[in-house]
DNA sequence: TCTATTATTCCAGTATTCTCGAAACGATAG
DNA sequence: CTATCGTTTCGAGAATACTGGAATAATAGA
């Protein structure tokens, strides 16, 4: 991922409805979610999320697809991946800062 | 790292400028660089730059240190560390999102 | 103390983003 | 064709963020 694509994907995450968006499709998975769902589970006015559906749009992070009269929702994890592997190759001085992180038992490669 | 962390770390890292200013300081690594070298390099006006560095500053993602008459500032990796595992654990479903990144052809989710 | 250096804060003006009701739109069923 | 449903687009006001010149603060040397 480009530092261009890295910046909007970033300010796309940087905003709570859009931040919540983002992680109930990820939970959701590739089913993904109806709009009026993600409205309704994330109490935000129909308006609001579209604006905000919108925005994760541009930036990639998520695809639309029509299925009868609903627009369902989905996370897109490959654009997901970019921006982590940009955080980790740009902003961890090398791939010391992900493993790390969390509790990821031991299927790293060994690079 | 909660999700109001990360939140605040995103917005601090989706503006040109900090994104720049961040990846100035990852590579500069804990001895940092004073305020003016990264104005110069970067070209912004000292004024302008100060206000990204207190953001970056209030987000936690770089530290400052006074150095006779130059303020220093560096990267704080641990802060990096938390988004990247926020990101990874919550946005990514799971720990397979930022190895699967590249390489690895179909080792999708087995769930 | 006076001056130079380094950097921040103040301030105002400008630009961008966010919000949400109302209206419009596309898809479907009858 | 009409009604309905789910969703988006429009529009305009409110809030927030960004910019950069001028004023201010902290340090150091003479």
């Amino acid at each position: 991922m480009k530092k261009d694509a890295a910046l909007t994907a970033l300010g796309a995450l940087a905003h709570e409805h859009r931040l919540g968006v983002f992680r109930l499709l990820v939970q959701a998975g590739p089913a993904g979610v109806p709009a009026g769902q993600i409205a309704e589970k994330l109490r935000v006015p129909g308006s609001s999320l579209s604006f905000h559906l919108a925005h994760l749009r541009r930036a990639g992070l998520i695809s639309q697809r029509r299925e009868s009269r609903s627009l369902i929702y989905s996370a897109n994890f490959d654009a997901m991946n970019g921006l982590v592997g940009f955080l980790t190759e740009n902003c961890c001085g090398g791939a010391l800062c992900a493993p790390v992180a969390a509790q990821i038992p031991n299927r790293r490669k060994a690079s």
